[in-house]
DNA sequence: TAATTTATGTCACTGCATGACAGATGACAA
DNA sequence: TTGTCATCTGTCATGCAGTGACATAAATTA
């Protein structure tokens, strides 16, 4: 990797962390571009060729992570039914965030911290879940054998969304607290649903539409 | 009423009608606020003082029928469960809507299509939402007996905020195709929930936490 | 009609975001 | 090392969102 590659990564991260401080000091609103450019010592213009917006800058932790999940999940075996796939590749999720080096993974928490209390910001974060959505709609269909189009994916999809909201609502926290919440959640869903809830076979069983 | 009142009542419905139609017709990020003023006859500066962003007054509707919801819900027979009272105060909600003055409704669905197709107008609904969802995890957990701060009611409100989400997300329609939808949905749910999971005799039959 | 209240318009200003252009800096070959 | 090329950065100019201050116009009330 050359000089100027890791320069970028540098001022990038730099950016971030500057952000998320001043934002978590003084509030999202009351933050602006320049004091954000300032404390890294570029122009503001740059900060905008690294994010396309203040918002990003402040999504961009969750964002990442969300590829993550995006990622785990794909890597599930086939033998898994759908929902157990999401459920385990969230619990993969935060058990790679926990790996990474202390800096990064600081980064998330804050990052977290920080969209939980700017409803801006959490606004901004379900955008992106949604961006992710059709994704994960297609792959559960794939899984269960079902077309995209079918209310069933998209019924897993979102009961697990649902989860998800759940167990990210909870106050600042680590990433052990995080995952004890994930699993208290995960409990519950046991206890409510029904087996084989998210197979194909339950819908086939409904007659014919019209 | 007064002359002065009935005014703003016009203007305000004048200003979201405007909106509507050029952010339909020329899009959201497209459409300025000045131009949204000159259909009106009105100063740009007006239009901040009749909604604070441009966010809202696409948004206007969808708060309303939000707000529809809450009391349809709050109104419904202590007999029916939580799951129960909210599915049935969301068929309500729908037939009041569709029960309104025609020029009324097309608001609504208007705005429904226009939300759909704008991310960020998807988004800023998704926080609409979220800043009810803690009246409405309140009210689930009165009916319930449990505590505010119980997994259980936050659980029950979240797997039925991700009905609304299908039931919302599936293109341009008319109320009647909404209200088949949201059927659809139900049984969907009925088929995979448990019978009395979001009662809270489920969670106090588990063991003690530890 | 006169006095009061309230809505509206004008003006000025800050902050977010983008396009254009020039200069600085790293990458690379001779 | 040097020269060339690609790329990153800063400066400048611009448009739009949103807000405060103040004057004006209109409706309300007596």
């Amino acid at each position: 990797m050359g000089l100027r590659e890791r320069k970028k990564v540098q001022t990038r991260n730099a950016l971030i962390d500057a952000a998320l401080e001043l934002f978590l000091t003084q509030g999202y609103d009351a933050t602006t571009i320049d004091q954000i450019a300032a404390r890294v010592d570029v122009s503001p213009r740059t900060f905008f060729r690294y994010f396309s917006s203040k918002e990003e800058v402040a999504l961009s932790p969750p964002a990442d992570s969300q590829e993550i999940f995006l990622a785990e999940f794909a890597a599930r075996p086939e033998s898994e039914s759908p929902y157990t796939a999401l459920s385990q590749a969230m619990r993969a999720m935060i058990g790679t965030l926990r790996d990474k080096e202390p800096a990064e993974a600081e980064r998330f928490m804050r990052a977290r911290q920080l969209v939980e209390e700017t409803p801006h910001l959490l606004a901004g974060q379900m955008r992106l879940l949604m961006d992710n959505e059709k994704r994960l709609v297609a792959e559960v269909a794939r899984r269960q054998g079902t077309d995209t189009g079918d209310l069933l994916p998209q019924f897993v999809v979102s009961i697990f969304t649902g989860l998800g909201m759940v167990c990210y609502t909870s106050g600042p926290q680590g990433f052990d607290i995080m995952a004890k919440r994930l699993d208290d959640v995960l409990k519950l869903a046991d206890r409510s649903l029904r087996p084989g809830w998210d197979l194909a076979a339950a819908a086939v069983s409904s007659p014919a539409t019209g």
